[in-house]
DNA sequence: CTAAACTCCAACTGTTCAGTTGGAAATGAA
DNA sequence: TTCATTTCCAACTGAACAGTTGGAGTTTAG
């Protein structure tokens, strides 16, 4: 057969995202990912190594997708609610992404964290641009940016990475659609961060 | 050998409650389970009736000395920055529950929820409770009660259910201690819902 | 054209797993 | 004391599982 080694590969990594999301890295069965790529499972180890290898190039792979659709410029941080909102949006068109990282969080607290000098990184670098929003008066200055960006990340996620405490929550509101929720995300979000239209 | 039924039972739950919570109900291991019980695993079957029955006695329990320890009452939701600080301190002294609530979360989303009757009852006392407070005028009015709550659960508990994003975040924070995070917790749910000494 | 290297496969290995069975030991009722 | 019932156990069953092996087929280099 012709070889397409680059595609074998992306169909074993796309049938992994599926597989992983679903089942998370213990519940997921490797003969599973290669029957939905429509691959041998040999090829598997051929190029992952190991079933917890390919879970993180599953999560190396997805992360890299999220900071590129989500990047972090300065302006951001001059308007958190719009930030949460973005990022609101992408998880909700895109929820294979909290599902590995909620499965990621549910790890051994021994295991090495995926991507974790970048991602540190890219984390510092939120919440200095936090920071300095809180110095340009942007952000009100307490409590500290990290705390600040924990909630703002808090928040956000919450409705997708709690999905069972949503529905009974929110089974008394009838208004609620994913629409009023990043409205109200947004909302609470400015709130947060002391943006002057929630000063009551 | 004397018998001790419940004895035996609740040696199951206890040690189910922590290979559960580590392992999730996919990942947890039922000879463990017994191994750690002291008890012969077939006791499992004849009590629980299977492993996900097991996993769903397990969430029962668990989430009864929760409401057990930190019970509603119409006074919480006029400090609800408080309360949320209640909530951290269970979570904090015992870390089990948010975990299996996270396994829970992740389950294959047509899966019943464990007491969902009594829970649904349970969060629609505590939204309609935030709903009085913002009659009262002691919590603002916008967003929806249902919206206000579900964010003061999301802040509350992200500490304990995205441990790797915690480290990544906080790593550049050393004044960060459970303390301080208790205290920025209630201070930002002040702020949600508009307390007072918030207003800048 | 040939041989080496590479990609891919079906079948396999050794182990693990949830759940079950046949029976031992203890308890309780008659 | 005897028998029925209950609790508990070690070993088992059937299936599933991660990972490996031997080799077929394709591509590439000489």
């Amino acid at each position: 057969m012709a070889w397409d080694t680059e595609r074998t590969r992306q169909l074993l990594l796309d049938a992994a995202v599926i597989e992983f999301a679903a089942h998370g890295p213990e519940g997921a069965r490797i003969n599973r990912v290669a029957a939905t790529a429509g691959v041998n499972k040999e090829r598997i180890y051929q190029y992952f190594g190991s079933k917890q290898k390919l879970f993180v190039a599953v999560l190396e792979a997805e992360l890299a997708k999220l900071a590129e659709a989500v990047p972090l410029t300065p302006t951001q941080a001059m308007d958190l609610g719009d930030y949460a909102g973005q990022v609101y949006d992408y998880h909700l068109s895109y929820p294979h992404l909290l599902r590995l990282m909620s499965w990621e969080a549910l790890q051994d607290p021994g295991t090495e964290i995926v991507a974790e000098s970048e991602r540190a990184a890219h984390y510092a670098d939120k919440v200095a641009a936090v920071s300095a929003a809180q110095k340009q008066g942007a952000v009100v200055v307490d409590p500290a940016a990290a705390y600040l960006f924990s909630a703002v990340m808090a928040i956000t996620t919450w409705w997708f990475t709690s999905p069972q405490l949503v529905s009974m929550i929110m089974a008394g509101t009838p208004e609620d659609t994913p629409a009023n929720r990043r409205a109200s995300l947004m909302q609470l979000v400015g709130r947060l961060v002391g943006a002057s239209n929630t000063v009551r």
